[in-house]
DNA sequence: TACCAGGAGAGCG
DNA sequence: CGCTCTCATGGT
């Protein structure tokens, strides 16, 4: 089978896919193109129902099920958030916004080149490095070439100048470092599965060029972390317009108080506050 | 032309 | 600690 459907609640495809979560997704006319587990895959979404289109036949859909967090139920996270006015305007404004469950690498790799980049250059980035270090993917009659994201022993084994011709700038060395540092097995991604939040963190961060935010994202977009509570800039500002517009709050505290007051799915409101701020303007 | 985006890491008091 | 500067690149 080539095509499946499901029936669609509570789930924004479009603000999901732009939200600067995921940088393989392009619109094309009503449906949306991107590569998933190694698979092209085309998504759209019209009234209740998802159709998904691949190019070579499946039996099994549950990765992509699984990928778009498609068995969650929503309104029981939204129940979770905190009753206040700035996350009701959130979520009203942001109705439907999923997290997605990514593959860790590509998420890792994909925020690590994230740093000081718009998500259109992010995009751009991720698609160079799939063009000339990913495999060429199948897909349907009359479409654009698609590619896998590269495995982390074909970036480890790229030199830096290479990385650096896909626009990555000083952060290829941050990514060649850490490719090369998964690649030997000094540390495991998938081990970090079974760690707790904030062992698996400082393991993340020992990699170069993971600080806070990256390890949170990678927590939050790939092991469903929904505690993790990644702070960039548009964070940052909302937080301290939102909730402490007399104050200064430093990143440290801001910190602290997000991942208490936001509650168990602190990362999933962190998404609502971060779209909202990014979408209003 | 100069300046900005916006995360990690290094350097400094 | 906590602040400040630098890093590469494309856009304004």
């Amino acid at each position: 089978m080539t095509r499946a459907r499901w029936p669609l609640e509570d789930y924004d495809l479009a603000a999901t896919l732009t939200s600067g979560q995921a940088f393989r997704w392009s619109r094309s006319g009503p449906a949306w193109e991107g590569v998933v587990a190694g698979r092209w895959v085309r998504l759209e979404a019209s009234g209740d129902q998802l159709s998904a289109e691949v190019s070579e036949p499946v039996s099994d859909w549950a990765w992509l099920e699984h990928y778009l967090g498609l068995p969650e139920s929503l309104p029981s996270i939204l129940a979770t958030f905190p009753k206040d006015a700035p996350m009701a305007a959130a979520i009203s404004a942001c109705h439907g916004l999923r997290l997605l469950r990514q593959e860790p690498w590509e998420c890792l790799a994909s925020f690590i080149l994230s740093s000081t980049k718009q998500i259109v250059q992010i995009q751009q980035c991720v698609a160079l490095l799939s063009e000339r270090f990913g495999d060429r993917l199948p897909v349907p009659m009359g479409k654009p070439a698609a590619y896998s994201f590269p495995t982390r022993a074909r970036l480890a084994a790229a030199t830096e100048l290479e990385l650096r011709a896909c626009k990555l700038g000083f952060r290829a060395r941050y990514l060649a470092g850490a490719a090369r540092a998964l690649a030997s097995g000094e540390l495991s991604l998938d081990r970090l599965g079974n760690l707790p939040t904030p062992d698996a963190r400082d393991q993340l961060m020992k990699l170069p060029g993971v600080g806070p935010k990256i390890a949170n994202c990678v927590l939050l977009f790939a092991y469903g972390r929904q505690d993790a509570f990644p702070v960039d800039v548009w964070v940052l500002r909302a937080l301290r317009e939102l909730y402490f517009p007399r104050r200064r709050p430093n990143l440290r505290t801001l910190q602290r108080f997000a991942e208490t007051y936001f509650g168990p799915n602190a990362g999933y409101a962190q998404q609502y506050l971060f779209h909202y701020v990014r979408t209003k303007r």
